[in-house]
DNA sequence: CCACGACGATACGGTTGCGTTCCGACGTGG
DNA sequence: CCACGTCGGAACGCAACCGTATCGTCGTGG
């Protein structure tokens, strides 16, 4: 009964509105002018603006994110940069993440979606990549899962979302075996001596 | 003529509503009411709460962080993501950081306060570090002493500030180690072979 | 062909914050 | 002792947004 090109637009008309604004002082009203519908579609369908970002960003959160399996650990952590990399470039995700991550602070429902959203996905994908390093002899066994996602993707987090500077040259490629090296000293460092 | 003890109240207060609402929601209704003066006290100080906000920001951000000297890089590092943890834990600290840097991006001049009072304190500290990483030979010459950055604080941010996760016992020591072996893997790679 | 329901638009009263103005109280310096 | 400027408090008109209600329109299913 609820048009889904409405419904949609809405969608489209939130994440607009949260990268310009933040989830702050995301309203109702300017969601719904911008999305060229009047308020009585937007109550219709959730009760504030809250279940409203919600939903949106669960909507969105459905893109898988690839499973890298190139043969080497260095390789596969090259692929997972390259894509977070792709994706927090993306102007409206570079605004809206470290908004809504902020916002999880105070929000513990944000704060789930969240979890589900971006994290489950990322440490499952982290579980195949450290499996198959683990049985190609480039990390022993006992690595901290957490610790090793932690070492992956906080440098480049940190510099895409935080820092803002523009990637040098082959930036990406250095960071992956950077960050092989350091999963290989965390997993007990067979392969480099310290 | 203005009365020094309002002032401190009055930024007091805004760092305490930062960390409650936000940047965006923060009202200077609601600073003075938590301060406990006249909105007039406020506007006779600042026109409007960015600048409000930035002098709170920068008066709090002189707070100098030590250069450490251990004697090796592993220790340096210890050391620094110690006090990052330190600051990063504090109740304030952990809620207005993200907050401000994901308001960055909209804004400015939010963006150069934060740059000059957190990024520049870093620079140089990392510069020390790494010079001294590299008398001992610890390090090769050719370094990206922004990608070194990168590597040592990404990690713990991406932890205490994002994901928000409570760090294991030893999670520092097996964090710092790991981040020398990715700036050695990173200078060319000489102590560990690769 | 008709009833139903979602649609955009508009208006409502209520709340919140803006930035300004005026007030009486206080305290400090001349 | 008096003038000045800051103080907290209150009120102002204005704007935005809340959540709800009420229109007439339009498309679809019965």
């Amino acid at each position: 009964m609820l048009r889904e090109d409405v419904t949609e637009a809405i969608r489209a008309a939130t994440f607009q509105e949260l990268a310009a604004v933040g989830y702050g002082r995301l309203s109702i009203e300017a969601v719904a002018r911008r999305a060229g519908v009047g308020k009585t579609a937007v109550y219709r369908r959730w009760k504030s603006k809250l279940p409203m970002v919600i939903d949106a960003v669960s909507e969105i959160a459905r893109m898988g994110m690839p499973v890298p399996d190139t043969g080497s650990l260095t390789g596969d952590l090259r692929l997972l940069l390259g894509f977070l990399n792709w994706a927090l470039r993306h102007k409206l995700a570079s605004q809206i993440i470290p908004d809504l991550l902020a916002e999880a602070a105070r929000n513990p429902e944000i704060a789930a979606t969240l979890a589900t959203a971006l994290r489950e996905a990322q440490r499952g994908i982290s579980a195949v990549v450290l499996k198959h390093a683990r049985e190609r002899g480039e990390l022993a066994g006992d690595l901290d899962a957490d610790a090793a996602l932690d070492l992956v993707i906080g440098p480049l987090y940190w510099r895409v979302a935080v820092v803002r500077t523009p990637l040098p040259e082959g930036h990406l490629d250095r960071l992956a075996s950077a960050s092989a090296a350091a999963l290989a000293a965390l997993s007990g460092g067979p392969p480099p001596s310290d």
